[in-house]
RNA sequence: GGCGGCAUAGCCAAGUGGUAAGGCAGAGGUCUGCAAAACCUCUAUUCCUCAGUUCAAAUCUGAGUGCCGCCUCCA
């Protein structure tokens, strides 16, 4: 099956053919440290990390490099607000980081390296391109030449002409063409600064993803990502520096960007304001309902944000949770099934299952699609271990393809299993002996106090459920 | 002003020429002391509007309406 993605160069679906056979080098813009990052962010995180996962599932060695942008403008803005050393601010944001990737279940990348640290990788860059005559300095800045860069504007499908006709761009005296940009900048007093040819200050914006992705990923790696807003100007300008710089070699093959997070259908940013962070949402849901939820739309379509819509992927994925369980208590019982047609049937749902979702994944990483598959095999095994509660071989293999299909998404569902059984031995003991208590008070009537235990075990999270093989329980809640 | 995207049931959301996936919510049923979970059945003759192409259109073309994004820092 081949796997076809969408290219934002030529803006259609092209079959994916690795740089080097079996491997991918993929290069995704990182957050600038200067706060908690938002849930916009957050999805981005969260597509490409998917991306990166079903590539390894497709038998890829994925070499992912996610950069931190540690110093910029606006870190150096935030240190003034928080009274903090600017480049301690960008650390402090990068811990901070690592806290929430983990919640949302976000495989560190293979190398996440810091603009601040390849300082000198940058400047060697710059100097190339000024001898090259593709930039200038001027009073201690450095600018690219937009004009002198053939095919400018090739990513994102504009030309120096139509972004004139814009006139949104301030005038510069000191830039050739409105549109140049800079590669340096000349640091003002108190600022964070290194020295470099032109004098004391730092590097421009996108010259750092130049320098990470060339030392780390070397000249025409595979897949370049990030969300859409970075089309232009950041990753325009990224290809016009870096293929002047490699003198017309092809920078990256191909370019990945997914759609925005909206809030009340407008774009979640933090110059609208209209943004909240992941940190501030795990307060309310789990990592992992949010996780499910951003994968739940096509990454290049627009995704509205509410509680109302969290709600419902919790729902939703508290489905597959109950569909995992249920097996697994079948699974634990003793004996083994007979049901020669069920087996079959639970075979076949977990091939078609594996079927479809690589349909959907190998079409343009369509994981909503994608999600159609985990629950219809989730629906025919609850089925089928509700007519035959018994361990077989063909419950374990449904069992083990809706686990490992949930885990190239990066949902965790054995989570389910193992959290309220496994861990607690005590408590485990303890709600051994209070079921007991309530089945007896069941068999003598009493159903005031059965339902008396379980109405208060609910309020502490503990939901028991009876079934025909006896009383259930598990721990709920995010 | 330039460029681009989107419009599918109460809600979320797949589907780019062959007759509307999946989830949530809702209705009825099975099971149950009740509940929960699970299972079964039902819930868009129709895909923003109007025209056109075609044997066939949610899917292609044209016009219109509405919403959004980029062109400035932004994922």
């Amino acid at each position: 099956m081949s796997l076809k993605l969408f290219n934002t160069m030529t803006r259609q679906k092209e079959e994916f053919q690795p740089r080097e056979s079996g491997k991918v080098a993929m290069y995704v813009c990182g957050p600038t440290t200067y706060n908690y990052f938002h849930a916009g962010n957050g999805r981005m995180f969260v597509v490409f990390d998917m991306i990166r996962r079903y590539f390894m599932y497709k038998g890829y060695d994925v070499r992912y490099i996610q950069n931190f942008t540690d110093v910029d403008d606006k870190i150096i803005q935030r240190g003034k607000v928080e009274e903090m050393d600017p480049l301690a601010l960008g650390q402090k944001y990068i811990e901070e980081y690592f806290k929430d990737a983990k919640e949302l279940n976000l495989l560190p990348a293979t190398i996440h390296p810091k603009a601040t640290e390849h300082i000198p990788e940058m400047i060697e860059i710059i100097q190339e391109l000024v001898s090259n005559g593709l930039a200038y300095e001027t009073d201690g800045d450095v600018y690219f030449a937009v004009d002198h860069f053939p095919n400018y504007g090739k990513l994102s499908g504009r030309t120096l002409e139509d972004m004139k006709a814009g006139a949104r761009v301030e005038v510069d005296e000191r830039k050739h063409h409105p549109m140049d940009f800079a590669l340096w900048k000349k640091a003002k007093p108190e600022e964070p600064f290194w020295e470099s040819p032109w004098g004391n200050g730092r590097p421009g914006w996108h010259i750092e993803c130049t320098a990470m992705s060339l030392k780390y990923l070397g000249s025409g790696f595979d897949v370049h990502g990030g969300g859409e807003d970075l089309v232009f100007p950041h990753h325009e300008n990224e290809i016009a520096q870096t293929e002047g710089y490699l003198k017309g070699q092809t920078f990256a093959h191909y370019w990945m960007h997914n759609a925005f997070l909206t809030i009340n259908q407008e774009k979640m940013s933090k110059s609208l304001g209209n943004f909240f962070t992941i940190r501030e949402l795990l307060a309310k849901f789990s990592g992992e309902v949010i996780r499910f939820y951003l994968l739940g739309t096509h990454y290049r379509s627009p995704l509205d944000f509410n509680d109302q819509n969290l709600v419902m992927a919790q729902k939703g994925l508290e489905r597959l949770h109950t569909s995992i369980r249920l097996a697994q208590e079948a699974l634990d019982r003793e004996g083994s099934s007979s049901n020669e047609q069920i087996e079959a049937e639970l075979f076949k749902a977990a091939k078609e299952a594996r079927e479809a979702f690589e349909k959907a994944m190998d079409d343009d990483f369509n994981s909503a699609l994608a999600y159609a598959a985990l629950f219809e095999l989730a629906k025919t095994m609850n089925g089928c271990v509700q007519e035959n509660p018994a361990p077989s071989e063909a419950l374990a293999t449904a069992q083990k393809t809706l686990l490992e299909l949930g885990g190239v998404l990066g949902i965790d569902l054995l989570h389910s299993v193992l959290v309220p059984a496994a861990n607690d031995e005590t408590l485990k003991q303890v709600m051994e002996v209070v079921l007991q208590i309530r089945s007896r008070s069941r068999q003598k009537k009493d159903w005031e106090m059965a339902d008396f235990i379980r109405d208060a075990l609910k309020d502490k999270g503990i939901v028991i459920e009876d079934t025909p093989q006896g009383a259930r329980w598990q721990i709920r809640g995010n």
